[in-house]
DNA sequence: ACGAAATTAGAGTAAAATAGTCCTAATTAG
DNA sequence: CTAATTAGGACTATTTTACTCTAATTTCGT
């Protein structure tokens, strides 16, 4: 799979952050999307790192967004809450154990890279705003 | 990662048998390739249980292709490797945990359904000729 | 200033998927 | 017959995913 549980409740709680006026909590978010909140706390944090998210401490504190949904791309998101970006096989994790010896130099690379790039550009240049309001 | 090693070592080998005149077979490739034999010993199975490959047993046999190079698509190596096709995100491996109670309905699930569109369509059209020879 | 409500940070754990191994049986060319 | 080779199934090791828990820090409201 592309995509883990992490993006998967990322997204979900976004939609619910663009829809509210006022910052949400995580544990109300986890409550209503019914995620297990210790979990959802850490994707919240890594949003809140890459700046997607801003987030406020204390008391009716809690996280709203940082941008304009149509400032946000699907690419920026999985990146942050994966840890890196979506791969479709990620050779770099295998350096050691390469068929080929040298990474990026066999005959299925050429096909990998492609494909790729592909998926990068649609996930770049989709948008929240196209996610949720169209 | 979309792919596991099972395609990367299916793409490799199949790259070569394209290539061969007679069958080879699974110790060789594994050797000319690095590839551990047991592991690789699987993934021609599936590949010939799929109809993508034809299997000769016994003294001289090994695996050969089973129809043209521009007859197999990627969609069909990986989905006969992997066990199942390529998912984006496979929510039915989470049904029982889905936050939105039922699979397919949730906010994200329009997203899901295109972007795994797109990569399907990409996979269904892509062969091994067009991968190996341009 | 205090206390409750929140996020932050980091370590730790459980379950699942991936990436293999190994052994035995079946088949077939020579 | 026999050596070479695939087929099948059970098994194991490693890695990744999907979490949990605890403690620290910040900040609102009174």
């Amino acid at each position: 799979m592309l995509l883990t549980r992490a993006s998967e409740y990322a997204l979900l709680s976004l939609d619910l952050i663009i829809k509210s006026q006022k910052p949400i909590g995580s544990e109300q978010l986890a409550k209503e999307l019914h995620i297990p909140k210790s979990f959802l706390a850490k994707i919240l944090q890594n949003l809140a790192k890459s700046e997607i998210l801003i987030s406020h401490r204390g008391a009716q504190g809690g996280y709203a967004l940082n941008k304009e949904p149509k400032d946000i791309s699907l690419y920026d998101i999985i990146s942050s809450v994966e840890g890196k970006k979506a791969f479709v096989f990620d050779c770099s994790s295998y350096a050691s154990s390469c068929p080929n010896g040298a990474i990026g130099t066999c005959s299925i690379s050429p096909f990998l890279a492609k494909f790729q790039l592909k998926i990068d550009d649609y996930l770049k240049n989709l948008t929240l705003e196209e996610l949720f309001y169209e």
